[in-house]
DNA sequence: TCAACGTATCTAGTTTTGTTGATTTGTCAA
DNA sequence: TTGACAAATCAACAAAACTAGATACGTTGA
């Protein structure tokens, strides 16, 4: 629990490594197991630069570790790496329609404007996010309250 | 299963509206229950104009949406957004150390050198990523076979 | 020792993002 | 009406990210 706990810049940094198609495609052949450049280069088509670059991303980023051998340099997921993302989506989705509501000054119907809170939450509930410097909205003395 | 497929490009424009700390601190206040803007910037104190250019980010990503009452906006998360998500992590996880391998050729110990495969591997295996265009990698005639 | 190879890094140029302050639009209440 | 307010949008700028080409570095095999 304790270790669990990710401020913003750094669950950011990983949701950002996330966040381009090129690295989505190497994350998606890491998944198979591990890899040497070499070979996500000839499957991705992308330039050597690039993906050394894109690599490198992944890897400050702390989801791939690199592994050399030889000339060979070999990359792999870092499963635990993942965690703190997939803890935090699950708070952003179980959360939903279990608060007490901003304002609770007009909401009500809100409820069912989009996809209606589904039975099947996930397992794991955030350890993130609840526990981060949320500011004030408790006691709804907002603007429009 | 058919509707769950995102090409890359939605899936990277989703994490990427996740990478920002501002951003997931709103997420976070919003993971309450609906939030008008004033909340959000009270609690953020961040400046209106600042606020509202994240959350155009989180809506044009499909994340959030907004309904106008009166002079206010309301904002919510949007679950099913999320799922896409979270499948694609669940997917970099639960795929480590399951595939054959890139090469076959020098892995082997390799196994071990990040955290061991986790037992405890998500229940919702990914939809994404296993039927993306993932070329070659199969008959491994990479450069280092 | 030397050439070829696999990768990382550097450089420069372009594009994208994020911030700030000003302006605009729509709503409400006096 | 008119003024105050909530929020979106615009304009301008700075910072960060991405790409491509060139180069440097360590390893390997001849």
């Amino acid at each position: 629990m304790a270790t669990t706990h990710f401020d913003r810049t750094t669950l950011a940094k990983r949701f950002h490594a996330l966040s381009d198609p090129t690295r989505l495609a190497i994350l998606s052949l890491l998944e198979r197991g591990e890899s040497c450049v070499c070979d996500l280069q000839g499957a991705l088509g992308a330039a050597q630069s690039r993906l050394s670059f894109h690599l490198r991303v992944l890897r400050e980023a702390g989801l791939v570790v690199d592994r050399k051998d030889g000339r060979w340099s070999w990359y792999q997921i870092v499963p635990d790496a993942m965690r703190p993302l997939q803890d935090a989506l699950d708070g952003f989705v179980a959360g939903v329609g279990v608060g007490a509501g901003a304002g609770a000054a007009v909401p009500g119907s809100a409820a069912s404007l989009v996809g209606a809170p589904r039975t099947a939450a996930r397992a794991t509930r955030a350890s993130l996010g609840r526990d981060l410097p949320v500011v004030g909205m408790a006691d709804a003395t907002g603007c429009c309250g």
